[in-house]
This record gives C-alpha cells, sequence and structure tokens, in this order.
DNA sequence: TCGGCAATAT
DNA sequence: CATATTGCCG
C-alpha cells in the first residue's frame, strides 16, 4: 500500500540536495495572504518584532520515481504537454506517507495559530504560516478538527492548568500530543472577541522544517537522516516522553547560509532531532527542529 | 474554493 | 487502538 510510495520518497530524500544548497536561495516568498495576516489593521499595538521574513519551503522538485526494478515507461510524457507550464508542480496527484505530527510540530502549528489567532486560525493561513514543507491544507484542516476538540475538552475540565504537565483530565488519545504543546489561555475565550490581540507569541521565526514522514516497513539500510551538516541524531535515538524531550541545544547552521537573512536575529535554528516510536510498534523516523522557546 | 465535520483506512 | 487521511457538506 502505502508501503510502495516509501520507495520514491526514501530515494527522493536522498536525492534531496543539502539544505545549506537550497538555503542561500532561500528567497523571501510570502504569499499575499501571509502578508497580510501579518499586516493587521490596528496600528495602535503594532509592536515592530512583526516576523515579516518568512519563506515558505515549498514542496522540492518533482522526484523522478526511477525505479530500477519496475522498467515501466516513465519517461517522456511530460507533463501533459499542453500547459505550456515551465514544468512545475510535482506530484500533486500522489499519496505522501502518513504525516506524523510530532509535538515539535505541533507547538508549530499551536504557535501559527496563536500569532494568527482564532479568528485567522484557518488551515489555509496555518499551513502557510508554518512554513512546513510537505504540509498541506488537508492536514492542517484534518489536525486543527483535532486542536479545537481537545481544547473543547480540556475547557470543560481544566479551567487554568494547560502548560507542561497534562492538567487534569485529558483524553488518553488527544493528549498525548497536544498536552506536549502549551496552549495558549487566549484559545480557550475569545478575548474580547474583536480585532486587537490577534497574536501574542513573541518572534515567530521563519522556520524551515524538512519534515518528511514515512511509515512501513522501511529499507534495511538505515534511514539516513538529511546530512545537514549538523544535524545529529542521538545514538540512543530512545523516545522519551513527548514532554522531556526539550532540548534547549540549539544548532546555528554555519557556513554562511543565507547573505542576507532576517534581521530579527532570528537566524536558522535548528534542533537536534530524535528519533520516534510509533505505539503500534511501526518505526517512524521523525526529523524534526524542536522550535521551542 | 475554502472551512469544518464525519467516516474510513491503516 | 489511535491517528491520519479522505470525502462530503455549508
Amino acid at each position: 500500500m502505502r508501503e510502495d510510495e516509501s520507495n520514491w520518497f526514501s530515494k527522493w530524500e536522498e536525492e534531496l540536495p543539502s539544505p545549506e544548497e537550497l538555503m542561500p536561495l532561500s528567497q523571501t516568498l510570502i504569499t499575499p495572504d501571509l502578508a497580510m495576516a501579518f499586516d493587521i489593521p490596528n496600528p495602535s499595538t503594532t509592536t515592530s518584532n512583526n516576523p515579516q521574513l518568512l519563506h515558505q519551503t515549498l514542496t522540492p522538485p518533482p522526484p523522478p520515481p526511477n525505479n530500477t526494478t519496475s522498467s515501466e515507461f516513465v519517461d517522456s510524457a511530460e507533463l501533459g504537454g499542453g500547459g505550456g507550464s515551465g514544468g512545475d508542480e510535482p506530484a500533486r496527484t500522489l499519496k505522501r506517507p502518513r504525516l506524523v505530527w510530532t509535538p515539535q510540530l505541533h507547538k508549530r502549528f499551536v504557535d501559527a495559530v496563536a500569532h494568527l489567532g482564532i479568528k485567522n486560525a484557518v488551515p489555509k493561513t496555518i499551513m502557510q504560516l508554518m512554513s512546513v514543507d510537505g504540509l498541506t491544507r488537508e492536514n492542517v484542516a484534518s489536525h486543527l478538527q483535532k486542536y479545537r476538540l481537545y481544547l473543547k475538552r480540556m475547557q470543560g475540565i481544566s479551567s487554568g492548568g494547560g502548560g507542561g504537565g497534562a492538567g487534569g483530565g485529558s483524553d488518553p488519545a488527544t493528549d498525548h500530543l497536544f498536552a506536549s504543546s502549551p496552549v495558549p489561555a487566549h484559545f480557550l475565550h475569545p478575548a474580547g472577541g474583536r480585532p486587537g490581540s490577534e497574536h501574542f507569541l513573541s518572534t515567530f521565526v521563519p522556520y524551515h522544517h524538512q519534515h518528511h514522514q514515512m511509515a512501513g516497513p522501511l529499507p534495511q539500510q538505515p534511514q539516513q537522516y538529511r546530512q545537514i551538516g549538523h544535524i545529529g541524531l542521538q545514538p540512543n535515538g530512545q523516545f522519551e516522553h513527548p514532554f522531556m524531550s526539550n532540548r534547549p541545544v540549539l544548532h546555528r547552521i554555519g557556513g554562511a547560509p543565507v547573505g542576507h537573512h532576517n534581521p530579527v536575529g532570528a537566524s536558522p535554528y535548528v534542533e537536534d532531532m530524535e528519533s520516534g516510536t510509533a505505539a503500534n510498534g511501526r518505526k517512524v523516523l521523525t526529523l524534526f527542529p524542536t522550535g521551542d522557546d
């Protein structure tokens, strides 16, 4: 099933050029929506620390599913031919592997929602703000759905709490993931319910996430993590508690990745990655830069 | 077309 | 069994 897809996927990842190669290409691709999202019509408390720099990391080039075995004719064909497009927009019809929402990734999600505000906390905006490659609206929408339910559940049980530890009522399911991310109290109630208090979080750094999950039986060869130069995985790879895996160790991307980057000082920081183990025994490698604050 | 909710598949 | 994915509806 999806294992098939893992083929091109794993290969594709290896084929992926080093982020540093792509880094210098980080152009300020700020979608109008995104810019508008940040440009909140409220000059009153408009702090000048607005993260205007956000490079959206779109899905990398189309991975040529060149399988050594199946010699099915795949060449030529082009892209419909007619289009006249420059030949972009890769596999849009292909199914991706199950996206594993890791606590860190979730935090990013929550962060985006918090920054945008419930009002603008729509899948599309969130997705754009997150700037996570491979992330699609469906992913966010689906997760957003669960997220709301989680908040709802929490309200009825725990009025305060929230924050690091579980807190009181916690569903065994949703909690596991959601409890890991600090939920802004503002989410529970529409503070004023009118524009003005949208963003709370501090600096929203334009993360560059290279997070692709693949499930299923991986090839014998140990999943080679992206040799991003600084990315190192713990030999143990032991899966610890979501909230316990907080490592303040930030590695700065050396090698002068970008000549001109954001002046906010939010340089591209990436944290160590850890591996996670599915409860089902299904081992999934999760590369996630921890954007913990 | 987007956003949300529900059902389903893995 | 839990979670993510997909589809349908507003």
